[in-house]
DNA sequence: CCCCGTTATATCGCGTGAGGATATAGTTCG
DNA sequence: CGAACTATATCCTCACGCGATATAACGGGG
């Protein structure tokens, strides 16, 4: 069988999900992370600051993300802020978290748990 | 005043929903909750006996499940056993996480998460 | 009949993590 | 100048998952 005890890791919680999503396409910062997940999200997941930074330092520490060292051009950049990156382990992660998502819903589909009769 | 926040409890935990789904049909005791999860889920979600019973406090204090008296025929019952039902709240709980669940795997969808190169 | 593994419920304590409150400081704009 | 916004960081508390442990009834084999 497959010796695939590297995505054997556990779900990742909505927060840190979402966090990995929104770094996707680009390097964002902190405080741009909250904006976009609160967008993205249509505010239905608002991160507080303790949340997204206490997340950050797990991430960091996991190997989920790394800091950027590439800054934006000097005329549009902040020196406050810190830049992150999602790694390949970040994103194997979301491919793990995405399938168990996908899986989920196929469960929810054939129990006929989302009701079919509308408002 | 909002008139009554209705659904707009939180995400609920795989652990919850998952014992929550098991009484969707049958009224259950602790011992069959963990094998039918178990079982249903191919093992990848085993309850442990201190998780099943600490989420069975809460979600009676929550009003998600309840105690119920029915018992099975007296010549197949055991005495030690206590069955839980799943109340008009549970099955809202359920069906609001079901629908977060399909949002997810919506976003997941739109935003090619899936690997689609397997290997 | 007794032993033992299984069934069944329950509690304790630890570690992790989410989030409110708070602190600090730079930025922008009236 | 000062207020609001941007940006990061830490403290503290509460909730929860889970290993460990306790207790006890059940049922079958020796």
């Amino acid at each position: 069988m497959s010796p695939k005890a590297l995505s054997s890791d556990g779900p990742l919680s909505p927060q840190v999900f979402h966090i990995l999503i929104s770094l996707c396409n680009n390097d964002l910062h902190g405080y741009a992370i909250i904006r976009e997940v609160a967008d993205r999200t249509a505010g239905s997941l608002t991160l507080s600051a303790s949340t997204l930074y206490g997340a950050i330092k797990r991430m960091l520490r996991d190997g989920l993300i790394t800091e950027s060292t590439e800054r934006p051009a000097p005329d549009q950049d902040d020196e406050r802020r810190r830049y992150y990156r999602i790694t390949p382990a970040g994103r194997d992660a979301v491919k793990g978290e995405s399938r168990r998502i996908a899986d989920l819903a196929r469960m929810v589909a054939d129990h006929g748990l989302l009701a079919e009769h509308e408002s």
